[in-house]
RNA sequence: CGGGAUAUAGCCUAGUGGCUAAGGCGCCUGCUUUGGGAGCAGGAAAUCGCAGGUUCGAGUCCUGCUAUCCCGACCA
């Protein structure tokens, strides 16, 4: 590519709505444009580094069997429907009506339709296993699009699904998923952790995120500074069962006034005892049935561990309303003891360290003190809703938890058989049985993975591409356009590599040095050779490593060798 | 969805109720220059987000709307 003709503009100012270097270093390499809140154009340098992930994606799965399909993104409300995501998937989910008023939505992810695509096909279990992909256009409409493509409402995600007979099958399937993630991320040589993670609204019982490492990550992750134990925030296990408190230190219950203190932090203060004396209880809606949930004051419930408990599809606050119906008191005065009316209860392992807590009276302006379950309430259910945090121990083993922030982008899900029961996938087995297909499903989020490159590769000048995700791999850098000899071994060189199959481009504008310079530090390039008169009667040119920023003088003869081993080593990860 | 902010040329900004809306980047023309975003001269480019209102007079004040960004909640 000649820069000359290239459809792009740097800039040397940061545009103010850009955050984070990803998203500035993209505006200002020209690479993407944003057309409206969480939608971007993508210019031909993105839209190179794009296409070149894509690539590596489609070898690593195509290596594994896996096969390409495209299915619509404006998908009818009746598959919805029928696995009954219509009805709790949020906002999120863009619905419309066509001329006819039927119902439809644009896909945030596929699901429904590769499940009625694969239902309609597949008749015996000789035709398994099958695991399908596609990359393509999603729609989310997010409360709160953010940082350019790190988290936009239109976005590129390769999606992939898993057709298995049976749920060892489907696992090996996961397995072999996990490791072609592996194998994807490491090409672009990004430094990642896969790490445990919750499965939220998608389903299934077990999941896995690649995480990429990197300050400006919106995700918390805990790892272990011993062993390989990595999770999400969200899922991180906490080392913590059921207490067994002193029944004999059990004081009688008491009625206190405590006006205006409805927040932990409020009554705490007001009766002079630690956060941790107190059972915070919060009135949620979870799959619209209420339930109150225990936990202690110092602590906050995780609702990703409360819908996995639950084996729930959706978990809400409560309103106010609601609140009143059950407890008899404004919000803020919830506790297990007393409540107007019975209704289940899930209760923090926490809630069993210590004894004597003060708990909400169900009465506006009141709090209990000296409860303690067992004696004064029985929980319905007692687990693990809290979340892990750094310097808690390894559920695996003595290490200590330490934070990471992390981008995710990948994310792996065992299924099961979720969808395919809702939406009936069956096959025959040998016996002529009828049995349902056990699912997977996978997704790499493509315009976040090329962000994320950026923000873990630059500095103050720019962006430093991993080679494989270069939008070009090398630049040519003429530097006296006035110079028929530069020019000229400038336009030989730039043929020579083009031969070589090396992605290069030439710039051939007629800029001074510093200019070019600047931009192709900005843009990137693994490479720069750098054509000067000088240097040039010594028949020799400069390569800059990006990555390094060492530069070296090399032979005119020499140097296409040179930047083809060089880019062929990064490319396999071997410097 | 709660809280906060912003909106002036493609981008960054100035503009304290008063003359023809100013500067930098970028763009065009010419000259000069050619190893780290050069210099000089000239030029094009603005419905001051939209709609009302107050005023002799509004980019500037008021009201409503819209869009965008930030913090939080939310997020396969």
């Amino acid at each position: 590519m000649r820069i000359s003709q290239l459809f792009y503009q740097t800039l040397k100012e940061v545009p103010r709505e850009a955050q984070i270097p990803s998203h500035q270093l993209m505006f200002r390499a020209g690479m993407i444009q944003q057309l409206a809140s969480g939608i971007y154009n993508y210019l031909p340098l993105a839209h190179k580094s794009l296409r070149k992930l894509e690539t590596i994606i489609r070898e690593e799965l195509e290596k594994r069997g896996c096969q390409e399909v495209l299915l619509p993104y404006v998908q009818p409300a009746e598959l919805w429907e029928e696995s009954g995501r219509w009805g709790y998937y949020g906002p999120e989910l863009l619905r419309f009506k066509d001329r006819k008023g039927g119902d439809f939505c644009l896909g945030p992810t596929h699901e429904e339709v590769i499940t009625d695509m694969v239902r309609r096909n597949l008749k015996s279990y000789r035709q398994l296993p099958w695991n399908i992909f596609q990359i393509q256009t999603k729609f989310r409409d997010e409360v709160r699009p953010r940082f350019g493509l790190m988290r936009g409402r239109e976005f590129i995600m390769k999606d992939g699904y898993s057709f298995d007979v049976d749920e060892e099958a489907s696992k090996v399937t996961y397995q072999k998923m996990y490791d072609a993630y592996s194998a994807i991320f490491s090409r672009c040589g990004l430094k990642f952790r896969a790490v445990d993670a919750a499965t939220g609204n998608i389903g299934g019982d077990m999941s896995h995120e690649f995480q990429v490492l990197a300050q400006s990550g919106e995700d918390l992750i805990l790892s272990c500074d011993k062993c390989s134990y990595a999770a999400n925030v969200e899922k991180a296990v906490t080392v913590r069962g059921e207490a067994t408190p002193d029944s004999s230190l059990f004081e009688e219950v008491e009625k206190v006034h405590t006006p205006n203190s409805k927040t932990i932090e409020e009554i705490s203060g007001f009766l002079k005892m630690d956060t941790n004396r107190f059972i915070k209880s919060i009135v949620y809606v979870i799959d619209e049935e209420p339930v109150l949930v225990l936990i202690r004051g110092d602590l906050d419930i995780n609702e990703s561990k409360v819908q996995t408990i639950m084996g729930a599809n959706s978990v809400e606050l409560a309103d106010d309303n609601t609140v009143l119906d059950i407890t008899g008191a404004a919000t803020g005065f919830a506790g297990p003891v007393g409540l107007k009316r019975k209704v289940k209860i899930l209760a923090d392992y926490s809630v069993t360290e210590g004894v004597n807590f003060v708990t909400g009276a169900n009465e506006n302006d009141y709090h209990l003190k000296n409860i303690n379950m067992g004696r004064d309430y029985t929980a319905d259910i007692l687990g693990d809703i809290t979340f892990a945090s750094e310097g808690d121990k390894c559920p695996h083993c003595e290490g200590i938890l330490e934070e990471h922030r992390g981008i995710e982008v990948g994310q792996v899900f065992y299924l099961g058989t979720k969808y395919s029961k809702t939406m009936n996938c069956t096959y025959l087995d040998k016996d002529g049985k009828e049995q349902l297909a056990v699912m997977g499903c996978y997704g790499i989020g493509v315009g976040r993975t090329v962000a994320a490159a950026i923000e873990q590769h630059h500095d103050e000048d720019g962006i430093i591409w991993p080679a494989a995700l270069a939008p070009f791999e090398a630049v040519v850098l003429p530097l006296q356009m006035n110079k028929e000899e530069v020019v000229q071994a400038g336009e030989e060189l730039y043929g020579k590599l083009k031969d070589l199959g090396v992605d290069v481009a030439l710039d051939d504008r007629e800029e001074r040095a510093g200019f070019k310079f600047k931009d192709a530090d900005l843009i990137g390039y693994p490479l720069q050779i750098i054509i000067g008169a000088r240097s040039l009667e010594n028949g020799e040119v400069e390569v800059k490593i990006r990555k390094t920023g060492d530069k070296k003088n090399i032979s005119l003869d020499d140097v296409a060798s040179f930047v083809k081993d060089f880019l062929d080593k990064e490319k396999a990860g071997l410097s």
